[in-house]
DNA sequence: CGGGTCCTTGACGGCTCTCAAGCAGTGTGG
DNA sequence: CCACACTGCTTGAGAGCCGTCAAGGACCCG
């Protein structure tokens, strides 16, 4: 719950922060610098919770950098990954529409800049700003699309296929390359509904199969792709 | 596929029915009518596809009464229910945002009227009309907050868990009535990520428990709350 | 009456979770 | 510089939940 003291910046440098947020790409120069004028920026360290379920959160966070992790704690009592934010994402928006508490936690996995909106303020920007109402829209329904595939894939794939299309869609469109995991093997696996040790497990079976290389850390390898598509 | 003709109706009349969804309530009069004129209404009777996956639909669509299944066709082939829409619902709004085709299937579940928007009406209002814009932004977050419930649910917890938990979501608020479940079990079960013999036997353990008490149909009633609450 | 869908119940097998131990990498403090 | 704790990851063994397959019954509508 630790919070570090704002950052000071000029006005102007901080207009050009907002102007490459894809929420606020398309406003006119004196509209950035009004929405900035309003806005307060914060660097934060790694595993900094910036609301938790049970809070009122009161502001619109957009991501500048860095990567934020969305997850509950279930009835069992473990903590089930939704999603994970990442530069030009907002998140905070759900205690806005609803004004109860959130239901979820919301933490940095890595150092992170991140500005707020106060949520009274985001109401009058919507209002007067069609086109940042219209791409939150957007944005939220591409969401939701996301959200509803991990839905189906949790709830009739099994763990190959769920691991299979995991590692074909965060792996680099080119072809047999090592890329480096986004996140560690621990939020994978709970992303994907599965327990550290059997994601660990189907990772081992891919490797023994030849399918993929398995390297120190979080970096792996893609041998057969079509292999791991049509599994 | 099969489609109705349009009922034509006075213009005054289709007013009046858009009026009465919530997207449109805020309207001015002349709004509304101005809305209206670029509307279609339809009946559609059951088990009508509205749209598929693979097909490029072009229309917002309105629920008037009735009840719409969204499913998907996994992996492995068989029908994933992702949600049921009710009155005051909308859909087609994923094909709205990114231009690509379906990749979900829309069904009625029962008769139903169903009015449409082309697209090209939609994004004229939505800038328009900041309003509508908001409304939907907020539909969309809650839907998405719902999904997002739904699939740590699906991941995290157990058949008991999600059973109860469903039931105690669609019985009236009300002490120990009789009521009764809204769609098919095989539905339920699929929506909860189950297979219908496991539903089937959840809801029979439930009953043996003296927690639930099972009527021929869809129509039950429960006894123990509580017990279903903290099982 | 017949065909269909929906639902229920039974037996069985397999996938995945749980529990447990061991290893590697990292940061910390002596 | 090393000992140590801690977290993340891997691997093994076992059990249990749920899916699959199968059969039969209830109900609806032609």
């Amino acid at each position: 719950m630790q919070q570090l003291p704002n950052h000071p910046r000029g006005e102007n440098a901080l207009a050009q922060l907002v102007a490459r947020v894809p929420l606020f790409a398309q406003l006119s120069e004196s509209e950035l610098s009004e929405v900035a004028r309003r806005v307060t920026h914060r660097s934060h360290p790694r595993n900094i919770q910036l609301y938790g379920a049970g809070e009122h959160n009161a502001s619109l966070m957009i991501i500048h950098s860095g990567l934020v992790k969305i997850y509950r704690i279930t009835a069992a009592g473990h903590e089930q990954v939704i999603r994970i934010l990442g530069p030009g994402d907002f998140l905070g928006e759900s205690t806005f529409v609803d004004r109860t508490a959130a239901d979820h936690f919301a933490v940095t996995l890595e150092p992170a800049d991140i500005c707020a909106l106060h949520h009274d303020d985001l109401q009058s920007y919507l209002l007067s700003f069609p086109g940042v109402a219209m791409k939150m829209f957007e944005t939220l329904t591409r969401r939701l699309a996301e959200t509803e595939h991990q839905l189906s894939s949790v709830a009739g794939d099994d763990a190959d296929h769920r691991v299979a299309a995991y590692l074909l869609q965060v792996a680099p469109a080119a072809g047999t390359g090592m890329f480096r995991l986004p996140i560690s093997k621990k939020d994978i696996a709970s992303l994907l509904g599965l327990t550290p040790e059997t994601f660990s497990r189907k990772l081992a079976y891919f490797e023994g199969s030849g399918w993929i290389l398995l390297h120190p850390g979080r970096d792996l390898e893609i041998r057969d792709r079509t292999a791991l598509s049509h599994l």
